[in-house]
DNA sequence: CCGCCCGTTGAGCACTCTGCGCAGCGCGGC
DNA sequence: GCCGCGCTGCGCAGAGTGCTCAACGGGCGG
């Protein structure tokens, strides 16, 4: 098994900031030769570091502008149908389980108010779902990121 | 002002099931000229349609596997100065104005639980937040996803 | 201490992809 | 009917890719 070291660091840390550079332009910029990059990268990969691409469509242009959080409170043994309900629901961007009063925290995408207002109804129509809490976020204060994480890693190696 | 239209759409499609797809690679797959799909490309580029790169960086490969929400309450005239202490733990990974009780939500990774407890400690130690209130993730039960979105849109459109 | 293994390196090769400009064409708005 | 715009195909020079190769160096076990 190997471990991120300080070059795949370095590596993700210029690919955050030039998503679409090539090989040769990550070498040279980290001084290193672009066979080493293309190891590396493929290492990242199939070790799985990097997600789906969904993560980076942002749902506002598709618009559906507004995020939505839902707990929801289940019949623990339904879960997994449950689950199965809320894939099909196509707004519903993620779901995680979830430790506390809720069950289920789940990741709403939509246009408005409205729109979230009936795709909570149809959470509800679920069978085994018991009730829904929403919470609508009001802005990303702090846009998601994991650069601050890298560098920390990157000094502390 | 464009929108999205069809072909834009399957473009979303085409590069989530392959993420590092040439340009000519994404024109043939879908019947189009390559020189629509870069102008296609560039269009989505700087409509804003691509978030950054680090939402497609794993943290458990960064030897952050735990995820958690923190709800947190604040004196709402503060809510700047918190934002702006909150973004200096690299380990908080995204933050959302919140509506309900808890003015604010954030995401935050970390190694294990009792490394979760230091950073909800130094959290709670920013002057302005009252309580905060953590709730782990207990698996990604829907991985983040927008392509039933981009389906549906699809087939609407 | 020696030899082996592994990751890195630079070089080289054929091939593909890119970025660009260009002209033609179909379609909707005026 | 005319205009403008976006799509299209073409072609070019230049850059990047995937691959292989031999060489080098550090770390490790024998």
């Amino acid at each position: 098994m190997h471990s991120i070291d300080a070059v795949d660091l370095d590596l993700l840390r210029a690919l955050a900031e030039d998503p679409g550079a090539t090989t040769v332009a990550l070498a040279q910029r980290l001084g290193i030769s672009r066979n080493t990059v293309a190891a590396r990268l493929a290492r990242l990969e199939d070790a799985g570091a990097f997600l789906s691409f969904d993560r980076r469509i942002d749902p506002a242009v598709l618009g559906h502008p507004l995020l939505a959080f839902i707990e929801i409170t289940v019949h623990q043994r339904d879960l997994a149908r449950i689950v199965e309900h809320l894939a099909r629901i196509p707004e519903v961007v993620q779901a995680y389980g979830h430790s506390g009063t809720a069950d289920l925290r789940v990741h709403v995408v939509c246009r408005d108010t409205d729109h979230l207002f009936r795709i909570d109804a149809a959470i509800l129509r679920i069978d085994g779902v018991e009730r829904t809490e929403t919470s609508l976020a009001m802005g990303e204060l702090i846009p998601y990121r994991v650069q601050p994480l890298v560098e920390k890693l990157r000094r502390g190696t």
